[in-house]
DNA sequence: TCCCGTATAGTCGGTCCCGACTATTAGGGG
DNA sequence: CCCCTAATAGTCGGGACCGACTATACGGGA
């Protein structure tokens, strides 16, 4: 599979707004954060007009007026195009289909978990848990008062209750892991080097030594 | 909270293997590999020599040898300095302790789930599911080959069980919602273009439209 | 009426990141 | 013994991405 010409999903959601209507790029901005899309894409204006430009030299987006208003900046209204319209559904399709690999910093921290330390460990994971805690109320809360209210149709706010769901098994599994370690149930080797390699010893493990 | 110097996670990686002995960077990325790292970092050359690079400038890690074997390329071995020995620690502890908005393409693409319409919907995450179903399979494989058989302490392997589990939750999230899609739990509204702004009618769901 | 904060709209320079490429050598099958 | 592949080690140019910055207009409190 060849690579995407346009890899950032920013330009997705751009392709998406145009297909309701005409819009330019600040337009694009305010509304995705209107819609409580800005959880699912980085919506960041440098980015933003660097997107909107490379999806117009690929031909799936063209300007389409040029208006200003008094002394403002110019602003250029953009529209989609049929290959446009197209390449957002084939986009779409590809995402869902192939899993890619993600890279979360959260799994580069638990990578390193043990140089922590046990108490350490615990207590971060504990304040970590807190957090998504938190966050996983707010988004409920939005939910009710969109969906919930009957505002909004459920399928259009469906990225928050798969959102919510991957962030309840994170926590989930972050609570699971503090009990772990506190209990000991999760043993904590110490590294040492050796002219050998790498020697660990803990509470549970035998000694060993990766080659 | 100001803003990381370096915010890249494969330099967490270079700092935890150079923690352990001095290394050069082709080193590291074929020790990341071996440890089946890869799956947390994102090991790619150019960015590794990016990466030692900054961290050098830094001051977090130095060159401690420049040796050449035969006609090869010459190559810089790297060691911990004092200071990157803490940072790496204070930085584990802030990944841990904060979750960070992350964008992955699946919620971008959950996000316009309906454009694909409730058929091929259902069936593009039918795939997903299989893809996830596979790589779970493989991941446990390699867990039951190392931490299983006792060659590696659990703790060193402990975010290939982290990822497990958000994959785990996914896979069931998709199927979930291939099953709502497929019995017509989960309604799919057709947007329409007025000149009120927009409207959508669907089987469960009441007309209205968006100020 | 004057000022100031906020909303509107977009530009720009620099850093980060990637993947394709180069160059050398060890190893092994024919 | 020779060629071909894989492994070793790293370079480089270009594109993606970010966030700080500019500039104008509007609304409301002092």
């Amino acid at each position: 599979m060849a690579k995407r010409k346009i890899s950032n999903t920013l330009a997705l959601a751009v392709l998406g707004l145009l297909r309701e209507q005409p819009m330019h790029p600040y337009e694009m901005a305010t509304t995705l954060r209107e819609r409580h899309k800005d959880g699912s894409f980085k919506v960041n204006s440098g980015s933003l007009y660097d997107t909107v430009g490379a999806l117009a030299r690929h031909g799936w987006i063209e300007p389409v007026e040029t208006a200003r208003d008094g002394r403002r900046p110019e602003r250029t209204v953009y529209a989609t195009t049929e290959s446009g319209r197209h390449e957002f559904v084939r986009w779409i399709d590809e995402l869902l289909r192939t899993p890619v690999a993600e890279y979360p910093k959260f799994m580069a921290a638990v990578s390193y978990l043990g140089a922590l330390g046990p108490d350490r460990a615990a207590e971060a994971l504990a304040e970590r848990a807190g957090h998504l805690a938190q966050r996983i109320e707010e988004t409920n809360a939005v939910l009710a008062d969109t969906v919930g209210s009957g505002r909004v149709p459920r399928l259009f706010m469906i990225e928050a209750e798969c959102a919510l769901h991957s962030w309840e098994a994170e926590l989930a599994w972050t609570r699971r892991t503090i009990a772990e370690i506190r209990d000991g149930s999760l043993s904590w080797p110490e590294v040492q080097r050796t002219e050998q390699g790498w020697t660990w010893s803990g509470p549970t493990d035998s000694k060993g030594s990766t080659p």
